[in-house]
RNA sequence: GGAGGGAUACCCAAGCGGUCAACGGGGGCAGACUGUAAAUCUGCUGGCUCAGCCUUCGGAGGUUCGAAUCCUCCUCCCUCCA
């Protein structure tokens, strides 16, 4: 491929490429170049904010570069790299090597394995010794941490640092030493320790990788970064019919966002899209469901997103039931059993105090037929297709106890 | 090492002896509206055998008829001085 045509593909949806004039030298020579990018192992469920990144990785892969998939293990092992929960356990090396198989798993639906080369930072960073990681330290001073964006603003608010964050740059800057990285690719959040790397390879004698910087894909809500705490991601490995749920629940501006993030469309296709839903010419409802096909097939297989859509045409536009309801057995005594218990039986509440609540909202439907009396009672012997608001449905059967 | 300030429900944050299961905001959930959009409006948001009862306000004791509120000790955090 012409080295034109080449960097059209690094570059797309990149934030920033520093120096990219050190990428072209590199891809002149036509090696394979090293590209390293870090993960977390103790997140082990991959999002579709992860996915932006490991794209990049995955086009990369394509033009014939050498993948490194870095676990950082020996990270996860200390502790969290904010600061922000201490308390947070280590993780056993069987904690690990099982989240390191789900990471393979979920990262290869869209990495080649064959070409794919996963590394734990454990296996240099262990045996560094506590000698060597003061070694390492003294490499760097206060000031150059300090002029950390993260770092700055709470020094200057005078909130808590504590000096095991002034590590963690460190640590990831001197895996790139470690793997002889050409490149690293990272979230904009993580330009600072990306530099980082590069002031360790130079003092090493090498030559300093080249950073490549993804945008951070905001969440469902719009606003905050897609994250599992946070509650407003979308896995990879959701169900077909979640997958394609939540991406119809997010706003219009939010799917132009994902669109240009997500989607491997040709940029000409998203431009027209979006100018087709600005003149009204087309419903961005089906814009959305065009998004929810192309995620769902990627993650789980062409014709799903298809199949996803259509169901969810029958459940939500023509409210049928879902075709695979869960079915949840309730023991109950002869005399029966509340409603609100009922619902918090069946796991559709949390609790039966939620139950009423949800009764008293008009949020509960028995067969169809809105419910809000609290009170009522259910015998064994019923057998009853149970909604709690659009999402939570299941045929739920009271046996005898 | 010294002096001061603080710890309240998922988060922020009021409360400073009873009217507090605890103001307000955020978030979440639900209803209306809809494209399961978004925005907006409304309600709910500790538990239970639910017009009542039980357990909560960093932890343990104590004072009081009664404590999130007062006292003692403990734990943790912050600020200033050294």
């Amino acid at each position: 491929m012409e080295l034109e045509d080449q960097l059209a593909v690094i570059r797309r949806g990149t934030d920033e490429i520093l120096l990219e004039d050190d990428l072209v030298e590199r891809l002149k020579t036509g090696r394979p170049l090293r590209v390293k990018a870090g993960f977390d192992p103790t997140a082990p469920d991959l999002h579709l904010g992860h996915t932006v990144l490991i794209n990049k990785l995955r086009q990369l892969q394509d033009l014939g570069h050498h993948i490194l998939f870095l676990i950082g293990d020996f990270t996860g092992r200390i502790g969290d790299p904010s600061g922000k929960n201490a308390t947070r356990p280590p993780l056993s090396a069987a904690d690990i090597e099982r989240n390191a198989a789900t990471y393979r798993e979920q990262v290869f639906r869209i990495l080649d394995p064959e070409r794919t080369e996963v590394v734990f930072n454990s296996t240099w960073m262990e045996p560094m010794g506590a000698a060597g990681m003061v070694q390492l330290a003294a490499r760097h001073t206060v000031a150059r941490m300090l002029e950390r964006d993260d770092f700055h603003k709470r020094y200057t608010a005078q909130q808590p640092i504590a000096i095991h964050e002034f590590l963690y740059p460190l640590i990831q800057g001197y895996d790139s030493v470690a793997l002889r990285a050409d490149m690293e690719l990272g979230g904009t959040d993580q330009k600072f320790n990306l530099l980082v790397g590069r002031e360790l390879q130079k003092q090493e004698g090498q030559s300093p990788q080249v950073i490549l910087t993804m945008p951070i894909l905001e969440g469902l809500d719009g606003v905050q970064k897609m994250s599992k705490s946070l509650n407003n991601y979308i896995g990879v490995q959701d169900a077909p019919d979640d997958m394609f749920g939540k991406l119809m629940s997010i706003s219009d501006a939010l799917m132009w966002r994902y669109f240009e993030l997500l989607s491997l469309r040709p940029e000409r296709d998203l431009r027209e899209a979006r100018r087709a839903a600005d003149a009204g010419e087309r419903n961005p409802r089906d814009i959305k469901f065009e998004l929810g096909r192309e995620l769902v097939d990627r993650f789980h297989g062409t014709g799903r997103g298809e199949q996803a859509q259509a169901r969810f045409i029958e459940r939500f536009q023509k409210n049928a039931l879902p075709d695979d309801l869960p079915e949840i057995e309730v023991a109950v005594d002869a005399d029966g059993m509340l409603l609100p218990n009922v619902l918090k039986a069946a796991g559709l509440v949390a609790s039966t105090s939620e139950g009423r609540n949800m009764l008293r909202q008009a949020a509960v439907r028995l067969d169809g037929e809105r419910v809000e009396d609290a009170n009522r009672v259910l015998h064994p012997g019923v057998v009853a297709v149970i909604q709690v608001g659009k999402r939570r449905i299941a045929r739920v059967s009271l046996v005898t106890d």
